[in-house]
DNA sequence: CCTCAAACTGAATGATCCTTCATATAATGG
DNA sequence: CCATTATATGAAGGATCATTCAGTTTGAGG
């Protein structure tokens, strides 16, 4: 299903799974009902890596925490580069706002209790700071995908994002361990 | 030109610029020559922008700079957004690399020079750091922008994301101005 | 071996949309 | 005012798909 050249046609998906046109009509009404299932597999899929990792670190420190989210989404994000750039184009095309929730939804909430459970940080708001979290690893990650970075200088990105979420976390931690030096808004 | 209901169709494009498709065939050849104009036009607008607030903040501390960097970004995805989606959109239909790429390089040059004229810091690898700030801010506003976040939540999503950027340029600094209680990779 | 239903097939249909071109309108200049 | 050229128009041509359905294959039960 790791789709080649273009576009993500009726026939072409049949063919792919190996069987006719007619014959997908049967499982899907429309061809909106496939691509939403696609992307529902995918989505479900990703989701459910990610609560497996967060789960795996709960009461971790939170630096390895955010590394390891990073990681399995930049993993899945490019692992399978044709099916990625595929779903992203798909997902343009039609009305997925209950699939992006969804899966917003089960990722928040995995990754909120994996902050919460960190031992060696608490944080005032967690929630702002979870959204902003997700929102700059997933978007970032989105980006450096889709610039096609050379792989050391995507390797340097992804370790840089690793760093600038620890620093952010760092600079939000409600009672510092250790003394921080930030300069409040000067 | 802020297109409403859906696809960018010839026809449509033609009507919302007064002409005829006929008459816009004469100065376009394909279509993937008119979407590429308006790419183009938007990416060019856009890079504009970035260079004058770049040009803007050289010297000024970084903090400001980057908070500056987030708010014209963040501010031309939101203005028009249905300008905003019909483009990233058109994107994924057609090769774009090389727009991307002027749009990059144009991006990163201004950059680069607004973080490295700063007074209040210096940094070892400015590329890198460059390269990374970039990224996250545009994925993260792009993200932030297809969740559709509510007024007050992507107001703080914004305002979270000028904190996690001046977290990391301080965790960066080559020579810094404080202290930092940074624990390496603890 | 036969029957019937379930599952499959892919050519035909129809919709959408890019592209062309015969024709019309405007502009220029003599 | 006419001739000539530049520009504009939008219906028609042709491609590409999504979707349907008349007909075929498969397989279970008798």
């Amino acid at each position: 299903m790791t789709d080649g050249p273009h576009k993500l046609t009726t026939t072409r998906v049949a063919e792919r799974a190996g069987v006719s046109v007619g014959t997908m009509y049967q499982y899907f009404p429309h061809k909106q009902a496939l691509i939403y299932a696609l992307n529902e597999r995918y989505l479900d899929a990703l989701a459910g890596r990610i609560e497996a990792t967060c789960a795996a670190h709960h009461g971790a420190p939170v630096a390895k925490g955010v590394e390891a989210l990073i990681d399995v989404y930049w993993q899945a994000k490019t692992e399978r580069p044709d099916l990625t750039r595929a779903l992203y184009r798909s997902v343009a095309d039609m009305d997925n706002r209950a699939l992006i929730e969804a899966f917003a939804t089960r990722t928040d909430f995995a990754t909120t209790a994996m902050l919460s459970s960190a031992t060696d940080a608490s944080f005032a708001d967690v929630n702002s700071i979870n959204r902003t979290l997700v929102t700059v690893i997933f978007g970032a990650v989105r980006n450096a995908f889709e610039r096609n970075l050379a792989g050391p200088v995507a390797e340097d990105v992804r370790a840089q994002l690793v760093v600038m979420c620890r620093a952010y976390l760092e600079a939000s931690l409600s009672r510092p361990p250790a003394r921080t030096s930030l300069s409040s808004t000067k």
